[in-house]
RNA sequence: GGGCGCUUAGCUCAGUUGGUUAGAGCGCUUCGUUUACACCGAAGAGGUCGGGGGUUCGAGUCCCUCAGCGCCCA
C-alpha cells in the first residue's frame, strides 16, 4: 500500500474530490431513494457578475454544512444553485464597457446594450459559479437557475399579471427616490442615510401685502418648488399669517399660508416650506392640503423650466445661485452649519433627489399579514429569534414597493399601452395576449406598445424557492421539493429578499417558502472593521483558500461566530485550522501505520476493551451526542469546536499516545486498539464532513483503503463516498464508569508531568515512582504501562501499592487518595520542595475553608443532591492531599 | 425618537435549560528532534467576565439601570 504523505496537501486534493463527487451525482437528491425525505435549500443567488467575497464564502460554508448534514443523514438534499441578473450592477458593468469603447448605451441602442449585457453575462457568468465550486458547495448545478432566464421570466410575467388581477398592482405619480446619475427610481430599501456636514439657511419668505415669514430649509433650491408655507395651528408667533398669501422668492409665486400640525415649531424658525414635489414629508402634507405639485427638476437633477431664470441649472449650483441672489435682495437671515441626513443610493452612493413621477407599485399589505402571521404562529422560524422584533416592526410599516426601474437590462413590465395612450393599458403575459385583450376592450385597431421599464431585481428574486423549482408549472420538482426547508442568509437582506419570498410565496404557492429562516452576520476584518476596497482591509477568500485550503477558511467562519452576529475575521484562526487538517490527517496516518503490526493470526472474534478505549468510546458517544444535540438547533459553531476539542485534545492527545502503548503488546490487543483508532477517526471524520468536507473525505479513503481489507470495517460496512455515509447517531451509554476512573488516571499523568516540569527533571528521563493508592491501587496496576509511558516513568522502578510509607529524597505529588512520590536520590533539592509543598498546602487550605463555609451555608438544603454530593466529593479529595502534604512536611521529605 | 446587538486573558472569540476560584486559538515563558504530525508535543504565566443595583442557596449566564461602541428602523 502506498504509504500516506506527512502533511495533508489541500492544493493536490480539493479540485479532484470536488470534479469526483460531482461526477458520481452526489450533489443530486437521486442519490437518495425516491421516497427519502427532501431537504431544501435555495441559494441567495448571487450577482451573475460579482466576485467572490467573504459574504459567499459564509453562505456557501453554512449551507453546505447544512445540506451535507442532512445527505448524510438520509435525506434527499437539495441544494439549488443560481445567480441574480442583478439589474443595475450589470448594466452599469456593460455600460462601462461600452464607454471604454467610445460608445455608449443610448448610441447603440435597446437591443444592442441588451445583446451585449447577455454576451457579458456568458462570459463572466460563469466565474461566480466556479468560485462557489472551489468552497466546496454540492449544489445541485444541473437544477441551476438564473434570475434572467426563461423559466423564471414565466414566473415573473405570471406573478405581476396575478398580482395585478388581484389589484395589488398600480400605477402612480408619486414621489420616489430618484437616482439621477442612473436615471432610474429605486426602491426605499436602496438609499442610505449618512449624517454629513452641511448648513442650515435662514431666510424671509416674503407675505403678500407686506410683511416677512422667517423660514429654515437645508435644501435652498427646492424654494423655487414651494406650493406652501407651513406653521403649526397652535403656533402664537404666527397666527396672523395663516390664510395669508406668500411669494415665492424670485420667482413671485403665489402660494398659502397653511395650518398643519406636522410643523415643529422648535425646528428652525418654526414654520416650514413646503415642497410636495421633493420631499416626503412634504409630500404627505400636500396631499392634505391639496397642495400643487411642483417639480423643478429634470432627469439629470438640472433644475426645470419651473425654475425660471435657474432652469438648467445643476442642482446644487442652483442652491449657491439662488442663496447668492436672495442675498442680494435681503431675503437671507444667515447660514449656519448643521448636519444634514444626506439620502445616498446604495450603489455608488450619488445623492439620491426625492422625486414625482409615474412608477408601478406593488401594494404589500396584504401579503405583509401573511407574512407577519406566518412569523407570529410559528410556522415559519426566525434564527436567532430577536430577529422577530425586526420582522414584526417591518412588516406593520410596510410600504408600497416601488417595482419599476428605468434600466434596459431586466424583467420587461409586461404592459402594454394602447396607441401611446398612458391611462390606456393592458397587462398580460405576452404580447399576443396583449393584442388579444386590448382588441377586445379597445377595438381591433390597437397599435400596443410595451412599457419601456423593467421590474426591480428583487422582483424576481422574491419569487426564488418556487420559480427555480419550476412555478407556475406544477411540475415534479415544485411538488417533490417545495416547500423548501431552510433559507440561509445575512441579516442585512431580511428585507430585501427573505421578507418578499416569504410574502409572494404565501400568495401565490398558498404556502410557506420555507418553515426556517436562518440569518447570519457579516465578516468584518480581524478589528471589527467593514471590509472596503479604500480602507484596504479586504481579505479574498481565494486567497485565503490558496494559502491554506478550503477547508480551512470554512472550519473557521463556522466556528468563530454565533448566528446574527458580525464575525471578526483572524487570520491566524484559519492557519489554526490549517493545522487542524493536518492533525486529522497524521492521526489517520498513524492509526493507518498500526496497521502495519497486525499478526493476522491474532484477530479476536470480539475484542476485549482497556479502560483507555472504554474512555475514549464513551467521550466519543459524548461528542456524538452533543454534535447532533448542537446541530439539530442550530448551533453549528459550537458543534464544531467540540468535534475540534475532541479529535485534538482527547483522541489524539491522549488516545493516539496510548495506542502506541497498546500496538506494542501486539496481539488481540492490537488489534483492538486499530479497530478502535479506525472506528474514532471514521466517526469523527463524519462528524466534521459537513464542516471540512475536503480533508475529511480524502482522510476517511485512505483509512478505507486501508482498514477494508484487514477486514476492519464501520458497522455498515465501508460506503463509497464519506459524503455518502451514515451521520453518526449515539449509543446507550455503556462504558461511563469505567472512563470516569480512567480520568483519574489521565490526572495522574497530568500531576506528575507538572511536578516534573516545575522540579526541572530532565524531560525525557524515566524515572522511578511510589504510587501509594488506597483503594485505586488494583486500577491504577492495570494501567501501569500507559501511566509509565505517559508520565515518562522507568516501568521497572514503578512501584503501585495500597499503603507505604513515603521514601526519603522524593517530590510528593498528592491527589485525593492517591499519593505519587517521586524519589530522585541526590537530585530533589529539598528546600525547593518543601516550598513547593507549603505553596500548595495553602492553595488548598483556602479551597478547603472555601468548600467548607459552602457546604455549611443553606446551599446543601436548598441544592439539589448530587451538586452537593459533587462539592462534597471534591473536599474529601482535598483535604486527603492537604494530609498527605502535612504529614510529608511534618515528615521532613 | 424607537428597536437590536456587543462590551469575557495582550489580540480574535466561545461559553443556550443559572450549579459554584471561567475556556479556545494566536501571542508570551520554560522544556522537548519519544518514527502520526514542528502545520508538533509537555508544562506554565495571564481574565473575576464594562460600572452599579436586584432576584437566587448559587449569576459571565436571569431582571433593572448607567456608560461606551456598533447596527437597523423612523
Amino acid at each position: 500500500m502506498s504509504e500516506m504523505p506527512k502533511a495533508y496537501d489541500y492544493n493536490s486534493t480539493e479540485q479532484r474530490l470536488y470534479q469526483w463527487w460531482e461526477s458520481n451525482g452526489w450533489f443530486k437528491p437521486e442519490v437518495r431513494p425516491p421516497d427519502a425525505k427532501p431537504f431544501v435549500i435555495s441559494i441567495p443567488p448571487p450577482n451573475v457578475t460579482g466576485e467572490l467575497h467573504m459574504g459567499h464564502a459564509m453562505f456557501v460554508a453554512l449551507e453546505d454544512l447544512m445540506i451535507r448534514h442532512a445527505r448524510m443523514k438520509g435525506l434527499a438534499a437539495l441544494w439549488v444553485p443560481g445567480t441574480d441578473h442583478a439589474g443595475i450592477a450589470t448594466q452599469l458593468q456593460v455600460e462601462k464597457a461600452l464607454i471604454k469603447e467610445g460608445t455608449s448605451r443610448q448610441q447603440i441602442g435597446r437591443d444592442a446594450f441588451v445583446a451585449r449585457a447577455w454576451a457579458w453575462k456568458e462570459k463572466y457568468g460563469g466565474y461566480i459559479t466556479q468560485q462557489l465550486r472551489r468552497l466546496g458547495a454540492s449544489c445541485d448545478w444541473d437544477r441551476e437557475r438564473f434570475t434572467l432566464d426563461e423559466g423564471l421570466n414565466k414566473a415573473v410575467v405570471e406573478a405581476f399579471n396575478r398580482l395585478y388581477r388581484m389589484g395589488l398592482i398600480y400605477r402612480s405619480e408619486y414621489l420616489v427616490n430618484w437616482s439621477p446619475g442612473l436615471q432610474t427610481a429605486v426602491s426605499d430599501l436602496e438609499v442610505e442615510y449618512s449624517e454629513e456636514p452641511g448648513f442650515l439657511y435662514h431666510f424671509q419668505y416674503p407675505v403678500k401685502g407686506g410683511g416677512f415669514l422667517p423660514v429654515a430649509t437645508t435644501r435652498p433650491e427646492t424654494i423655487l418648488g414651494d406650493t406652501a408655507v407651513a406653521v403649526h395651528p397652535d403656533d402664537e408667533r404666527y397666527q396672523q399669517y395663516i390664510g395669508q398669501t406668500a411669494l415665492v422668492p424670485m420667482l413671485n409665486r403665489e402660494i398659502p399660508i397653511i395650518a398643519d400640525s406636522y410643523v415643529d415649531v422648535s425646528f428652525g424658525t418654526g414654520a416650514l416650506k413646503v415642497t410636495p414635489g421633493h420631499d416626503p414629508n412634504d409630500f404627505e402634507i400636500g396631499k392634505r392640503h391639496h397642495l400643487a405639485i411642483v417639480n423643478v427638476m429634470n432627469r439629470d437633477a438640472t433644475m426645470s423650466s419651473e425654475a425660471g431664470a435657474y432652469a438648467g441649472l445643476d442642482r446644487f449650483a442652483c442652491r449657491e445661485k439662488l442663496w447668492a441672489d436672495m442675498e442680494a435682495v435681503g431675503l437671507t437671515i444667515r447660514k449656519e452649519p448643521y448636519i444634514l441626513n444626506v439620502p445616498r443610493s446604495q450603489r455608488g452612493g450619488e445623492i439620491i433627489e426625492p422625486m414625482v413621477s409615474k412608477q408601478w407599485f406593488v401594494d404589500a399589505e396584504p401579503m405583509a399579514k401573511m407574512g407577519l402571521e406566518a412569523v407570529r404562529s410559528g410556522r415559519i422560524q426566525i434564527i436567532p429569534d430577536r430577529f422577530n422584533k425586526v420582522w414584526e416592526n417591518w412588516l406593520t410599516n410596510i410600504r408600497p414597493w416601488c417595482i419599476s426601474r428605468q434600466l434596459w437590462w431586466g424583467h420587461r413590465i409586461p404592459v402594454w399601452y394602447v396607441g401611446g395612450q398612458e391611462e390606456q393599458y393592458v397587462v398580460a403575459r405576452d404580447e399576443a395576449e396583449a393584442y388579444q385583450k386590448a382588441i377586445a376592450q379597445f377595438g381591433p385597431d390597437v397599435h400596443l406598445e410595451q412599457d419601456p421599464d423593467v421590474l426591480d431585481t428583487w422582483f424576481s428574486s422574491a419569487l426564488w424557492p418556487f420559480s427555480t423549482l419550476g412555478w407556475p408549472q406544477n411540475n415534479p420538482d415544485l411538488q417533490r421539493f417545495y416547500p423548501t426547508d431552510v433559507l440561509e442568509t445575512g441579516y442585512d437582506i431580511l428585507f430585501f429578499w427573505v421578507a418578499r419570498m416569504v410574502m409572494t410565496g404565501l400568495l401565490f404557492t398558498n404556502d410557506i417558502p420555507f418553515h426556517t429562516i436562518y440569518l447570519h452576520g457579516l465578516v468584518r476584518d480581524e478589528h471589527g472593521r467593514k471590509m472596503s476596497k479604500t480602507i484596504g482591509n479586504v481579505v479574498d477568500p481565494i486567497t485565503v483558500m490558496e494559502e491554506m485550503g478550503t477547508d480551512a477558511l470554512r472550519f473557521t467562519l463556522l466556528t468563530s461566530g454565533t448566528p446574527g452576529n458580525d464575525l471578526n475575521l483572524a487570520l491566524a484562526k484559519v492557519a489554526s485550522n490549517r493545522n487542524f487538517a493536518n492533525k486529522i490527517w497524521n492521526a489517520a496516518r498513524f492509526a493507518v501505520r498500526a496497521l502495519d503490526g497486525l499478526d493476522p493470526a491474532a484477530k479476536p472474534e470480539t475484542p476485549v476493551y482497556t479502560a483507555a478505549d472504554q474512555w475514549v468510546l464513551h467521550q466519543l458517544n459524548e461528542l456524538v451526542r452533543d454534535v447532533n444535540r448542537l446541530m439539530d438547533s442550530y448551533q453549528y459553531g459550537e458543534a464544531g469546536r467540540q468535534a475540534y476539542e475532541f479529535l485534538w485534545g482527547e483522541f489524539a492527545d491522549w488516545y493516539v499516545e496510548i495506542g502506541k502503548v497498546q500496538l506494542r503488546q501486539g496481539g488481540a490487543a492490537a488489534w483492538t486498539t486499530a479497530s478502535i483508532l479506525c472506528h474514532v477517526l471514521d466517526s469523527c471524520l463524519r462528524l466534521l464532513h459537513p464542516f471540512i468536507p475536503y480533508v475529511t473525505e480524502e482522510t476517511w479513503q485512505q483509512i478505507k483503503q486501508a482498514f477494508q481489507p484487514v477486514g476492519i470495517s464501520p458497522v455498515e460496512g465501508w460506503a463509497e463516498a464519506l459524503m455518502i455515509a451514515d451521520w453518526p447517531r449515539p449509543q446507550p451509554a455503556a462504558y461511563g464508569e469505567v472512563a470516569a476512573a480512567f480520568e483519574r488516571i489521565r490526572e495522574l499523568i497530568t500531576r506528575i508531568r507538572a511536578t516534573r516540569a516545575e522540579s526541572n527533571v530532565e524531560a525525557g528521563k524515566r524515572i522511578p515512582a511510589l504510587v501509594v493508592a488506597g483503594p485505586m491501587a488494583g486500577f491504577i496496576e492495570s494501567q501501569r504501562e500507559v501511566l509509565a509511558f505517559l508520565a515518562r516513568l522507568d516501568e521497572g522502578g514503578l512501584v503501585i501499592k495500597r499503603d507505604a510509607a513515603a521514601p526519603d529524597n522524593a517530590l510528593t505529588i498528592p491527589l485525593g487518595e492517591i499519593t505519587t512520590y517521586l524519589p530522585l536520590a541526590g537530585l530533589v533539592d529539598l528546600s525547593a520542595e518543601r516550598e513547593r509543598l507549603n505553596k500548595e498546602l495553602a492553595d488548598l487550605q483556602g479551597q478547603i475553608e472555601r468548600l467548607q463555609k459552602l457546604l455549611n451555608s443553606p446551599f446543601a438544603q436548598r441544592a439539589p443532591a448530587d451538586v452537593v454530593q459533587r462539592e462534597k466529593e471534591k473536599l474529601a479529595q482535598l483535604q486527603a492531599s492537604q494530609t498527605q502534604i502535612a504529614a510529608r512536611l511534618v515528615q521532613g521529605g
